[in-house]
DNA sequence: CGTGCCAGGTGCCAT
DNA sequence: ATGGCACTTGGCACG
């Protein structure tokens, strides 16, 4: 059987001895944790000092760095992904961290003079993340306040269409345009453009002025031009808004919100 | 000779066994780091899940709660300081980790299946942290962009009073009333209200139109009203535009950015 | 590459 | 508690 060791860990670890191990963990693109006694120099952007005391550093496979206290959400010093890592052993005794980032140029040194716990750790993480109100969600929050589209829009529901049931919201903008609109409750994808492009194509034939607009939290690379180029529009849906637009208005019906079609 | 144990390492706990280490280490406040195969769901503001994968989990003194996979700055989900945090064994065998926070109500899930590697750290850390730029920087800065004071500020050199030394940066506003302005590089407290008072006092008698200012990164609480009720003023100086304005112009003399008073 | 905008933003201090 | 504002904001998409 095969023993499955995904860490490794070094207490005690002289700062001479450190140096291979840390080198090592970084090439390997491993995630470096470092607890230990240091003192802090930043200087970029803005420029910061911490005094000496226990810290832990957190050393990431992209070259991020994390240096936590033991309070606070965030971090005392960082430097984001992409950063140049060099180690060094100062005066024969202390570990010398520097984070270099060029874009903008800021540095950022720690320096070690004792190291009570390095530990390597590799993680397999290929678990997808997805954040994420529902198509729904959207739905019903666009329906609760149609401004989440713009100012003036009104949601219509329209019997005749209703029962194809495959337009996600109708309504009309202030001038009195119709307007389509085509929900995605994740990135905008080209398919979607497609979609709604076929939404809007045979009834612009009856109704020129006729908008399509996609809502979604998120537009993908790309899509921008795409959409220009069909005469499409697009409205950014702020998920956060959504939940807080729902939660205050438990339990109401989605047909409450709709605007009987001038008749 | 007193053995420094400021950590302790328990590799391969059964979630089972993990039970008491975390819950004693939360209630100890020490810092907890736990890495795992787990699954993560958050409920709250937004949304958000994801799937199984190794990551990092760290608790801290706080109670603050932060997810990092093994890369990106930022945690993939995370808790601010303040949450409650319940541990609680899921079929025997999983670790269910809940951090609930009140205000906004939010929960955050996080469930175990494996543990590799659970660390308690003990961080003595009093170090002092600064983030800064000198109050002769802060000077400089305002020299080089009096608008950093406000618009159509200008500085004016005085020889009469410069001898004096004790006045950071004398100028005149748009309306070409004398400004005095007294820099900190720190917070505001009371004694630079009295200190710039001091100053603004006797040259008021012979000028009642003149202004006090005082300009620092922060002001201290309690601050504000002390300075409203000696007719003073407060400029917030951000620290991060000064350390442009200064690298932009490096070298630069104080005395170029001084405008000789009209005479 | 700089620019603009969003974020479960977070944090800090104001009312 | 609520609101306004700054942040070494970071991150992402666009020109």
């Amino acid at each position: 059987m095969l023993q499955k060791t995904n860490f490794f860990v070094y207490p005690n670890l002289t700062p001479k001895d450190s140096l291979f191990v840390i080198q090592n963990a970084v090439a390997k693109q491993s995630v470096l944790l470092i607890v230990g006694n240091c003192r802090v120099d930043y200087e970029g952007r803005a420029s910061s000092k911490l005094d000496w005391g226990e810290r832990l550093v957190m050393i990431k496979s992209d070259r991020s760095i994390l240096i936590h206290r033991s309070t606070g959400y965030e971090p005392v010093n960082w430097q984001p992904p992409g950063c140049i890592i060099q180690t060094e052993l100062v005066s024969g005794i202390d570990l010398k961290i520097r984070a270099i980032r060029s874009q903008p140029r800021e540095t950022l040194e720690i320096l070690f003079d004792e190291l009570s716990l390095v530990t390597i750790l590799n993680l397999v993480d290929k678990g997808a993340f997805s954040l994420y109100v529902s198509e729904e969600d959207i739905k019903k929050s666009i329906m609760l306040r149609p401004s989440l589209i713009e100012e003036n829009f009104r949601c219509i529901i329209d019997e005749k269409m209703q029962p194809t049931g495959f337009i996600d919201i109708f309504g009309v903008d202030e001038e009195g345009n119709p307007v389509i609109i085509e929900i995605k409750r994740g990135t905008v994808r080209k398919e979607a453009v497609i979609q709604l492009r076929g939404y809007v194509e045979p009834l612009s034939k009856t109704n020129p002025k006729i908008r399509g607009i996609i809502a979604a939290p998120k537009l993908g690379k790309g899509i921008k031009p795409l959409l220009d180029s069909m005469n499409l529009e697009y409205k950014r849906i702020n998920v956060k808004k959504c939940a807080e637009i729902l939660k205050r208005s438990e339990g109401s019906k989605i047909s409450d919100f709709f605007t009987k079609p001038k008749s």
